[in-house]
DNA sequence: CGGCTGTATCGACATCCGTCGATACAGCAT
DNA sequence: ATGCTGTATCGACGGATGTCGATACAGCCG
């Protein structure tokens, strides 16, 4: 087992973050895993969190969140908390607004767990 | 028998493949990723898949996947049901035993989608 | 101070989801 | 053919989830 230690990109724990091609899951991370990924499972969500990233500064405020949805404000808070209780997202009160922002070290921790090393069927020994 | 064609790594189309910390994403390419990472959010699906991507070959037989887990094999066979409806997984059956591979074109398009560009501006200095 | 705006919480409700046992279906072996 | 094993489908049930309106809380401004 090759123990990497300077890992440019989210170096985590090797536990949980290799690809899922390496090595089976074990329940635990399996758990803590899903859970964030839940937290994408909705498209209201995952239009939330684009738009987060998305802004400018890489902040954004509750009241540029609520204009482009059908649903509720009381709705929009709601999946906030979902994605902030997942670890996707931080927040702050700064005055009257409330401003969100992502966490690049989770995301990047999903986006490595789903990488495929290259094309499958190609075997290297 | 594999359409694999030669494209090493995701490259789809840019419309739904971009970081999402580049641009918003339309409400289409939401609801159809969230689809997948509904796929995604449940820990028995998530071991399933990384039990069949790491599985010797590439593929595994539900027989193989059956034995880890302590739920019934009908809901086995129900999670795997949806990784398929997801795009996730392909199947097949070969005679006796049917057989289930990852789809790497779809891991590495929601792969993408989380990618983190760089480290927040607040961390470096 | 009183009122106003922005955001979060609460309680209720309908729907969705994971799970099970029972059962149907597919293919091999005898 | 008959039975046996592997897998999928069905129907049901309990719990989780998304949504709303009503309301509470936080901070600005007159």
């Amino acid at each position: 087992m090759s123990k990497q230690a300077d890992l440019p990109v989210l170096g985590q724990d090797e536990a949980c973050c290799a690809p899922m091609v390496r090595e089976p899951l074990g329940e635990v991370d399996a758990a803590e895993l899903s859970r964030m990924f839940k937290a994408l499972s909705d498209p209201i969500r995952l239009r939330l969190l684009s738009l987060i990233a998305s802004h400018e500064g890489g902040e954004a405020c509750v009241c540029d969140l609520t204009g482009p949805f059908d649903v509720s404000q009381p709705t929009i808070s709601h999946h906030l908390k979902v994605l902030r209780e997942a670890g996707l997202v931080g927040s702050e009160r700064r005055g009257t607004w409330v401003y969100y922002w992502v966490l690049p070290e989770a995301l990047g921790r999903l986006s490595a767990l789903l990488e495929t090393p290259a094309v499958p069927a190609k075997a290297s020994a």
